[in-house]
DNA sequence: GAATAAAACGGACCGTGGTCCGCTTAAGTT
DNA sequence: AACTTAAGCGGACCACGGTCCGTTTTATTC
């Protein structure tokens, strides 16, 4: 006993339990498929047939390629969400917004080493998007602190930031120009307590 | 007479002739198709077609779609570095260095209604690539005035203002956000400011 | 426990980027 | 002008992302 009208909103989320299953063995065979070969040998393909499903299943549940390493990358960095929006300062609310700001970055910067693989297969899927939920999560929080110190156009600038937190950048500047974190940190301090100081600069 | 050892460094460019003339019909051809369709229908096939070459001789030339569409950016884009190196103040030499980096990043917001699709094209094509000529180009000459400025780490920072720079996040404030140029050109004058400013504020 | 309809499934199929390799052609040599 | 050789050439071929549609499963109603 349970209608709404014609539609029908069943599971948890409104999703057929076969459909809920297939999403998990999905993300598991994804998963390793990674750890395995790296995230750039995941092919929609031996996802479909490590999860043991039909390939379209896939793209039903996922989208896309990119959709499967997003909602992968998703998984892996919600406890960095958590941290910076509910965890313990200077990350999480109750430091001041510079310092916040600022352990954001360092906090980006050292995740890449986890998951950057991920993230930056995520990006460069067809072009990055900004409009992904993740992304706006990251810039409404950017944005947030921003306002909070003042910042002309909070919003704008928080997209300047989020620029450069882009994993495949961050990535290409450990990786291939050997820039050490503590260097990345710095720079990202420089950058943040300089868009704090143009506020009463104009 | 002509032999450098065993080498051979023959045309211009130690370009073979036919070479040559199959690169310019691949870029006229692929201009026509951008220009008719978009950037986004330019296929591999199709170009080669329309300039009545074989496939493998679009890779040969330009190692990819995205080293094609490079190219075609850098064509399209050729009096825009002149201007920023060579040109008149304040974007060219003789203004001081904060108002030629004010310069350069309006200059490069106004640019994008001109040609943003095929940069952005050429953008996304299997990622951002940070050691395209063109972009180190582009760092070098920011890096250089941001070290005028007394920048800390100005190659660093380089890389973060261009990350701003880029095609597709320009593009997507201008088209899906409705952001104006000006907002656009206001932000990045603060952005710089503020790097400026942080240079002797640590 | 039928009946029913929406949702999910699978895998054949397609378009496109990129590779490969046997053939052709341009340039230098004698 | 004949010869040599490296560069260039074309298009068949492959891998992978994404679509489509006939079939199966799930949840609900009676």
């Amino acid at each position: 006993m349970q209608s709404e009208g014609l539609l029908r909103v069943t599971g948890d989320d409104g999703e057929r339990t076969d459909a809920a299953r297939n999403r998990r063995l999905l993300l598991d065979a994804a998963a390793e498929i990674v750890a395995a070969c790296g995230a750039e040998k995941l092919t929609t393909d031996a996802v479909a047939r490590r999860a043991g499903v039909g390939k379209g299943t896939v793209f039903r549940r996922f989208g896309s390629r990119a959709g499967l390493l997003h909602a992968l990358a998703d998984e892996a960095g919600r406890s960095f969400q958590q941290a910076f929006m509910a965890g313990p300062p200077p990350l999480g609310p109750g430091a001041p917004p510079l310092d916040r700001l600022i352990a954001f970055g360092e906090a980006s910067i050292g995740r890449m080493l986890l998951d950057g693989q991920i993230l930056r297969a995520a990006e460069q899927q067809g072009g990055p998007d900004p409009e992904h939920p993740t992304q706006q999560l990251v810039r409404l929080h950017l944005g947030m602190l921003l306002r909070e110190l003042g910042v002309q156009d909070p919003e704008l600038a928080a997209y300047q930031l989020a620029a450069f937190l882009n994993a495949g950048l961050l990535l290409h500047l450990q990786e291939h120009r050997g820039m050490s974190d503590a260097r990345l940190a710095a720079s990202w301090r420089v950058l943040v307590t300089g868009l704090a100081a143009a506020r009463d600069t104009r």
